[in-house]
DNA sequence: TCTGGGGTCCTAGGACCC
DNA sequence: TCTGGGGTCCTAGGACCC
């Protein structure tokens, strides 16, 4: 195999790429010993398939995967709600564990991390390999987890290495080894390499990763885009996607959204729903001390088309008090009566620190204050009582239909509850606070 | 993958200005 | 009025990830 184009000094870098192993039934396996090797999924919640064990992969359970279709696959299934909690707490382990042998660690997902062990093998007196193995070998020891392993010069190839062997791997992409591990892979199984891309290369008469690699630079230049260009140097070896350690502490945009089946078509469901999320995100955002200077709010229609609209806020707020004037405006605008949706959804942008508190000229400062107050108060109350407990009135038909049974009556009902017409009701906050 | 939910980054092109 | 050049900012939307 001709290696000339791939770089030949040794370890001008040491990534490493962790991955754990059918992450969310694992960790359940270590709470539930009795289920150990059994066909075991998570995702009951969502009626699809969220992760499979690798007992239930083995007869033909995979990810997305309708639960129905994979109890008839395997009867004896055993299905569990995905707990993002717990799996989020041994997540934290095996990333404390990483750190114990470099601060340079990139938390990449709840399963996943890179890490630059580049310059350490003098100090651990370890080759880096033995490095690799090191720190697989105490996750399993100390939270009986298995990872796979891939090291090797750069983020991309490491990620390469890491789904090279499944479960318990540890490959080694070195230098000289690169070609052999391209060679065979085809480009679509390339980590940043989508659809698209694919399709493009497969245009131009590339299917495998070497020669993707291969290409020369200038038709690389010509054909693509800096993603694709930096996947194509960190293939041959150079590293220019650094692992970033800083923590993640705040979010460029926040979105909720959630398909209802079967979809509708009534406003007052959809406005509620619209509401509904907002809220939900907004939460988030106060969670985080967040609030967003622009918000988009979007309806999907049953033919999946989107429409949508942006507006920018005169000043950032994620109380969605400040917010729902707004909301129904934005949804009168795109709703079409007769339309049937099948989502509503919410994006806040532009997420700035909350803490600093600036009133525009036209504000109420007093107001502004109070309803900050409010939602303190209320996010307490959510605290001990659940997500929800309390929020707005226009928001509350979903929550009767949610839990009872469908049909139009029941969103009728709660506008009696709140004894307002569902004008009134759908437009202005019902949780009636003196400000 | 006849389609769940939550993100990020990048770029083309329009608007506007000198 | 057939019309130059260049810069910045913003937005929509594509592409990709887990």
């Amino acid at each position: 195999m001709d290696n000339t184009i791939f770089s030949l000094h040794s370890w001008p870098q040491a990534i490493l790429h962790i991955d754990g192993d059918a992450f969310f039934t694992s960790c359940e396996e270590v709470i539930h010993p009795e289920l150990k090797g059994k066909p075991i999924i998570t995702g009951a919640e969502r009626g699809i398939v969220a992760c499979a064990s690798y007992a239930a992969k083995k007869i033909g359970i995979k990810r997305g995967v309708n639960l129905r279709d994979a109890k008839i696959i395997c009867p004896e299934l055993v299905v569990l709600p995905s707990d993002y909690e717990t799996y989020s707490l041994f997540s934290r382990r095996m990333f404390m564990i990483m750190r114990r042998f470099t601060p340079q660690i990139e938390e990449y997902s709840i399963d996943e991390a890179f890490a630059d062990i580049t310059g350490l093998r003098r100090p651990l007196r370890s080759s880096y390999e033995n490095i690799a193995r090191k720190i697989k070998n105490e996750i399993q020891r100390e939270i009986g987890l298995t990872v796979s392993v891939g090291l090797s010069l750069t983020k991309v190839l490491a990620k390469v290495g890491s789904k090279y062997q499944k479960p318990d791997g540890l490959t080694v992409i070195s230098g000289r080894s690169i070609a052999n591990f391209l060679k065979d892979l085809t480009v679509d199984k390339v980590w940043g390499i989508g659809p698209a891309t694919t399709a493009h290369l497969n245009k131009m008469g590339i299917s495998t990763a070497l020669e993707f690699a291969r290409m020369p630079e200038q038709s690389i230049k010509m054909s693509f885009t800096k993603p694709t260009i930096e996947i194509w140097q960190e293939l041959r070896g150079q590293s220019v996607c650094p692992v970033i350690s800083e923590e993640k502490s705040t979010y460029a945009s926040i979105s909720k959204t959630k398909t209802f089946a079967p979809s509708r078509s009534d406003a007052d469901y959809l406005f509620a729903h619209l509401l509904r999320n907002l809220e939900s995100a907004c939460i988030k955002a106060r969670r985080y001390k967040l609030a967003p200077r622009r918000i988009a709010l979007f309806l999907k229609t049953n033919k999946f088309l989107y429409s949508g609209c942006e507006v920018r806020l005169n000043r950032p707020s994620a109380y969605p008090m400040d917010l729902s004037d707004l909301a129904r405006d934005a949804f009168d605008d795109l709703y079409r009566e007769g339309t049937l949706y099948r989502a509503t959804g919410v994006v806040l942008m532009e997420m700035c620190s909350d803490l600093p508190l600036q009133y525009s000229l036209f504000d109420d400062a007093v107001r502004v204050d109070k309803v900050r107050t409010l939602y303190e108060a209320m996010d307490e109350i959510s605290q001990r009582f659940g997500k929800h407990a309390l929020h707005l009135g226009g928001s509350h038909p979903i929550e009767v239909l949610g839990k009872g049974k469908r049909g139009e009556s029941t969103v009728r009902e709660s506008t009696q509850f709140f004894g307002e017409t569902k004008r009134q009701h759908l437009g202005v906050p019902i949780l009636h606070v003196k400000v």
